[in-house]
DNA sequence: GGTTCTTATGAGCCTAGGCGCATAGCGATG
DNA sequence: CATCGCTATGCGCCTAGGCTCATAAGAACC
């Protein structure tokens, strides 16, 4: 396939190309790498998930704490501090018979800041247009 | 069944709250912000999305650019532009008949970044290991 | 060892959504 | 206005995955 031109206007000569204010140079990331942030990314894609990601945030907390907090089932939320867990944002410690979850990682909570202040701004934006 | 309290540590008296090393004093956010927040992560949950994000970034480009880039399909790429365009990711602008793409918000490079930056980190930690 | 408490998991239902095919919409050009 | 080139969209197929019920697995206590 014709991978060489990027693009091709075909009105006039467009992109001076060398200019000051390239966006960016790096190349697009191999389908596996993308495969895997995709995948990072479904992790937070689910409300139920961010919640519990938030609550367990808050402080560590074991499953009965979250049934109580969000309303879920209890094979739902194993199953998705499961997932969570394989992908290193919750670990779970043992206290006697129940397991206390914890969320050491900030990086969701900075993911979510990151996110939350673009919504933030869109909202503003859509108002005031 | 037990909705009082949040955990219930039955070893020891735990929580001593204003600490100093409270991982984060912020509240669990809404639900419809949680929705929110999880449809924009689901936007880039999909490595078909990633793809075209990325390589509109690498500079403007039109939708036959586009699949000779990525080998999809004209109806798929349009819809996924579609998608990217109402959440503010990417705006379009007529070049004659073609539209020509273009990404503007470093937002999704810079939330790529740090994912890649923490899957990096793990492998190197599970390879140790 | 049996009982009771917890958490994990197999099976299944159901919806969301990725993807392509065909076609409609729509700007540009003769 | 007819035609052509490009993009958007209705329709349908199909898989991924959320969610539940029921049940297994495992730890603590008698």
């Amino acid at each position: 396939m014709a991978a060489g031109a990027p693009v091709r206007p075909r009105a006039a000569a467009r992109q001076p190309r060398a200019s000051a204010a390239v966006p960016s140079p790096q190349l697009v990331p191999s389908p596996q790498l993308l495969e895997e942030i995709g995948r990072f990314f479904r992790l937070l894609s689910e409300p139920a998930r961010l919640q519990l990601l938030c609550q367990i945030r808050q402080g560590p907390i074991d499953v009965a704490g979250l049934m109580a907090a969000t309303g879920f089932s209890q094979s739902h939320i194993s199953r998705q501090l499961g997932m969570l867990q394989r992908a290193g944002l919750v670990s779970a410690e043992r206290d006697g018979v129940r397991l206390i979850y914890r969320a050491d990682d900030p990086l969701v909570q900075d993911l979510c800041a990151l996110v939350q202040s673009r919504l933030r701004q869109r909202l503003a934006a859509q108002l005031e247009q």
